[in-house]
DNA sequence: CGTCGCTTTGAGCCATATCAATACGCGTGG
DNA sequence: CCACGCGTATTGATATGGCTCAAAGCGACG
């Protein structure tokens, strides 16, 4: 069922400087002076790209550095004690992988490649070697983090006592402005999760996101064919996703 | 019926300085150098004790500094656009508060004081300068934002299908840890926040929350006599919040 | 063209919400 | 000191949203 790690047959090359990526503008080293970028430029590990159903991460694993995503999409996730996956995570381009475990120690969540994915490694130590002449580093690293807990408590948020309608309306909007943040701005998105994935991030089964999607439909908030989803009323959806409460 | 901000009338003077506070070994300074800690010192605005119920931040208002709570509790919440509160987490002595709003440049929820509380105010600006030539300072902000984003992480994992006893059980413990790490480790706890705020943070309905802890308490688990609580069985509470299932 | 996994749809059930009533606890004022 | 009143907590009876179980549809891929 699980693909090994092993990198995509016909991967494009992607041994780019930090400044020539298309997510430059977003990503960690955007707000840098050419000193630093050179600088970082050099530590970073560029991975070839993974192909879909690739293990990246295992939770546990000993922390030696923070990843941001290049390309593609992730999930991360963790196995509890029951032996069920609990998904905590989708990664788009320009997000990081691995905050949660600077203190701990080690990584909190395995991660899973959802749609083939390249990644930048940052070696946390060399990083903070360099940040300590670089203060805009250091600065990134903290509003990213702080990103981070905001989403984070998003997620709570949406758990805690929201209808399944509402939830899904939730999620989508939230992929939707980090699509567009990014400059994939679209109404129209190409989900490169399973219906299962959603529904175990959102705490609700298949059978009830399956529902969802379709009441949604039906309500004209969205058009839907398999992964393809088009946000139709961005407006109702916003107001149903913030009421939140059944029916 | 909220009472505004007023400092209790006989407090206690809160003017000591980092390192002959409790706290010392467990708060942001904890690591620090001589030098450092002065330096800190001077920057850290130390208030007088706030009365139960007093509110201390409203969310929307405009970030200047972190505050760490020195002593007593708060909790943190949010006002939606139904006009229901949701409490998006508890502060202990030692544990900061304002982190999510570095990146946003407002704080993303209000705090209201639920047991008699002190507060150290560190004006990031300030803090940003110090940590210029104290890399301690900025390595200690990273990890506690790190810890931060793993509290949180915690809090979507337990409201993402558990059964209602496994998210009192799993709660009881998380506040039994965090106590523990400060050094109030007993298996007796005096909860400083009602069975409302209770419910609110784990996604269940006060009545919901009173029918676990009475469950709870015939399976002996733990004692309960208002907001006393006993933990009687560490393992079994364990077991039961690691489940999650229903019944 | 068949297989396999993912998705959708339907029928019945269960955990928790909701509504309602009572009990407790604490501070206030007589 | 006790009586009162209000907010908090517990307990019971009923309603319901989403889960479970079951089956059929759809799509990709060999």
């Amino acid at each position: 069922m699980l693909s090994v790690n092993r990198p995509a047959p016909s991967a494009p090359n992607p041994c780019i400087d930090c400044r020539r990526c298309a997510l430059f503008p977003i990503c960690l080293p955007k707000n840098m002076d050419d000193q630093a970028l050179a600088e970082l430029d050099q530590i970073i590990v560029r991975h070839r790209p993974m192909a879909k159903g690739a293990e990246w991460l295992q939770h546990g694993q000993p922390f030696r550095s923070i990843f941001a995503v290049r390309s593609g999409c992730m999930k991360t996730y963790r196995i509890n004690s029951t032996g069920q996956e609990q998904v905590s995570g989708f990664h788009l381009p320009g997000e990081l992988i691995g905050l949660d475990a600077i203190d701990a120690g080690s990584y909190g969540t395995s991660a899973r490649v959802l749609k083939e994915c390249s990644v930048c490694e940052i070696p946390f130590a060399r990083f903070e070697q360099l940040s300590e002449h670089h203060s805009v580093l250091r600065r990134e690293l903290v509003k990213l983090m702080s990103q981070e807990i905001v989403q984070q408590r998003w997620h709570a948020a949406i758990l805690n006592k929201q209808c399944a309608e509402a939830r899904l309306a939730g999620f989508l909007l939230n992929l939707h402005d980090r699509l567009q943040r990014r400059g994939y701005g679209h109404e129209s998105m190409l989900l490169s999760m399973s219906r299962y994935d959603i529904g175990n991030y959102l705490g609700l089964t298949v059978e009830t996101v399956s529902r969802s999607f379709t009441r949604l439909r039906r309500e004209g908030l969205l058009q839907v064919q398999g992964k393809q989803v088009h946000l139709m009323d961005l407006e109702r959806l916003r107001a149903l996703a913030a009421e939140g409460l059944p029916h």
